[in-house]
RNA sequence: GAGCCGGUAGCUCAGUCGGCAGAGCAGCAGACUUUUAAUCUGUUGGUCGAGGGUUCGAUUCCCUCCCGGCUCACCA
């Protein structure tokens, strides 16, 4: 290839590719494509599928893209349907006697189930199995993710009413297309046909088609649309797909490929659909939670001219009209309580942070948080409700407070219990148990660097005691904290928003929740003293000045707004991601985002993004505003 | 940023102690009127990530680079 591996497509703008899957329909530099077509035929398989497009236009008039065809039921529909009456449980039912379906053909040999309604149902073809006269389709749609639970509920009816089980867990619906119903259009598809355009059958894998038909059960059983014309071919090709799905049994391995092209792993895998749906449900069931207890759902800025809310570095873009610049925000904590002040008193936001820092992953640099916050409430008052919320979430998405997460030493599965109350623990105690040290060790921070140091803690430079004691803390605790426990005891200094403790004037209100071993929340009784508030911004600066470049900024506005006076408040913020990591099994938050970041797909640097690259900051879109190199 | 592992057909993967590039699936052709990873027969398809070196000969050995995964570090 020339060590390039980009192409001038006919518009003369430059776009990275990636080939049918990887490299196969990479461009000769030597001989830039044209169009999209001629480099799509650089690949036999597409190559081939092209021409059965042109076959579809010469069969329907020129409309190779059909776009009135309106499915009736889906998937998920026709398996209740079947599972509603205890006869269509029955696994083939005979032609009833009179019906010919013409008189030049012998009769089927089955029948719809009785009061069979006509449907029409669509989706995209993921299997393909012609048995001569005879053609089975497997359909993905909408309700996929629904299919496999659907049937192990029709398992147990059969299993109640006697019949055997099927145990057929698979998230797509079968067409059955007998030829004898509609012959022109089951050769057309599934048959070569001599002097056509395309000679092959027009039909593959990974097109998306709609049928019409009656329902029925095939003789194993299966739930199945007995293709029949009905005002129209029996099927209807509506999307061709030119290129080539991953195959049918091992599906898309390649983790990059997966992520980056999730469009393929969300028709090939069915856990990666699964988990989509289950994040849908998680946000829905956190939106539900806050509705049902008062709170009210708002927007804040994700632009934001003063870095506050969090310690994290930022992305810096830049407003042309106004000629300022802009950070996209690292946290909405400081909107929210503005919000409180105006008397809102319960918020909740579930938003994109965005921190240009490194991926990994627990990682990405847009990440999911919810923040909510709550008038005439503290932490411990916090502290019930992050239970209540959890327990509600993971039994309204699992089914059950205890939850399978990962596996052991011993390759044994583990399991996480949202189960209230959950553990709790303080940093003090922490240190002593798992640090080594002593009640009067703790407050040195010479003999807690020292002993950082000993356990393989590297902590930075411009770190504090309190900094330090966390440090430290986290280093040595988080083996320890598999199971949801929440972390109190944090050293004032490290948490300039959080209200100082009344009885240990050293510590604040404040707690993180830990799940398998990861920092899942953050809270705090809310500090409201604007003068307090004013010196522990001033700390801050003081601490950005000594080399932490993730320390907050004076928010005047924000201490103007404590000014007017905030109720006694507590908030929290919880990480959506990694809540969904821990409630579908997963270890990546690759794997919960459905597009996570990826570095460029294209080797190197494209003309136009590298013009933006010199700009910097100063350009709206550039590497600035999206990138994190 | 460091260490380890990897890149072979559209997909999933073998393989070559340096000697004509392999399988399954997908595709194409044939058989098959209830399959469900259908089966059976035949068959197309490759710049073995890129560049350079050693060699009679490199997909294989060496060097450099690109891309990815995992672990570590920073981080929520």
């Amino acid at each position: 290839m020339g060590g390039a591996s980009r192409f001038w497509c006919s518009t003369g703008a430059p776009r990275p590719f990636l080939g049918v899957f990887r490299r196969q329909a990479e461009p000769n530099p030597r001989q830039p494509a044209r169009s999209l077509r001629a480099m799509l035929e650089r690949n036999d398989l597409m190559r081939q599928r092209l021409a059965k497009i042109d076959g579809l236009r010469a069969l329907h008039g020129g409309i190779a893209y059909p776009n009135d065809f309106r499915p009736t039921h889906s998937a998920a529909d026709a398996l209740r349907w079947f599972a509603a009456d205890p006869q269509r449980l029955n696994a083939f039912v005979a032609l009833p006697e009179g019906e010919p379906m013409s008189p030049d053909v012998p009769p089927p040999t089955a029948a719809p189930l009785p009061q069979a309604p006509w449907t029409a149902m669509a989706g995209r073809v993921v299997a393909i199995n012609v048995k001569g006269k005879v053609a089975f389709l497997r359909i993905l749609d909408r309700t996929a993710v629904e299919l496999p639970a659907l049937r192990r509920a029709e398992d147990d009816l059969r299993e109640a009413a006697g019949l055997a089980r099927r145990e057929q867990d698979t998230a797509t619906f079968q067409f059955y297309f007998s030829r004898e119903t509609d012959p022109d259009t089951f050769d057309r598809l599934f048959k070569p046909t001599p002097g056509a355009a395309w000679e092959g059958p027009l039909l593959d894998v990974g097109d998306t088609v709609g049928g019409v038909g009656l329902w029925f059960r095939t003789r194993t059983g299966e739930p199945s649309l007995w293709l029949r014309p009905h005002g129209g071919p029996a099927l209807r090709l509506l999307a061709k797909a030119v290129r080539p799905l991953p195959e049918k049994w091992h599906g898309l391995q390649d983790k990059e490929l997966r992520h980056r092209q999730r469009y393929v792993d969300l028709v090939v895998n069915d856990a990666a659909r699964a988990t989509a749906f289950r994040r849908a449900a998680v946000l829905r069931e956190v939106r539900r939670f806050f509705d049902d207890h008062g709170y009210i759902e708002v927007e804040t800025p994700m632009m934001h001219p003063v870095l506050g809310g969090a310690a994290a570095r930022p992305f810096r873009t830049h407003h042309n009209a106004l000629d300022m610049p802009l950070f996209l925000r690292i946290a909405p904590e400081l909107y929210l309580k503005r919000l409180v002040v105006g008397g809102l008193e319960r918020v909740y936001e579930i938003n994109r942070n965005f921190r240009n820092e490194g991926l990994s992953q627990r990682h990405n640099p847009e990440f999911t948080m919810l923040e909510f916050y709550r008038a005439y409430a503290t932490w411990h008052d916090l502290i019930d409700e992050v239970e209540a919320l959890l327990a509600k979430v993971a039994v309204a998405v699992t089914g059950a407070t205890s939850v399978p997460y990962g596996v052991d030493a011993e390759g044994q599965p583990r399991t996480l219990s949202f189960a209230r109350p959950f553990r709790r623990v303080t940093i003090r105690q922490g240190l002593l148990d798992w640090a080594a040290l002593d009640e009067d060790q703790l407050d040195d921070l010479a003999t807690v660097r020292r002993r950082a140091g000993e356990l393989g803690c590297a902590l930075p430079d411009h770190a504090g005691l309190g900094k330090a004691q966390v440090e430290l803390f986290e280093h040595v605790a988080q083996p320890h904290l598999f199971q949801p426990t929440f972390v109190m005891g944090y050293p004032a200094d490290t948490s300039p928003l959080a209200r100082r403790s009344d009885t240990e004037p050293g510590l604040v209100d404040r707690f993180e929740l830990f799940a398998a071993h990861i920092e899942i929340s953050n809270a705090f009784s809310e500090l409201n003293d604007p003068v307090d508030q004013y010196e522990r911004f001033l700390l801050q600066l003081d601490a950005k000045a000594r080399g932490d470049d993730e320390a907050m900024e004076m928010d005047l506005d924000y201490v103007r707004a404590l000014e007017y006076g905030m109720p006694p408040t507590g908030g929290c913020g919880i990480g959506i991601d990694r809540l969904v990591m821990l409630l579908t099994n997963t270890d990546s938050i690759r794997e919960v985002i459905l597009f996570p970041h990826m570095r460029p797909e294209a080797r190197a640097p494209e003309p136009a993004l590298a013009v933006a690259d010199e700009a910097g900051d100063r350009e709206p879109g550039g590497a600035g505003a999206v990138g994190n190199r």
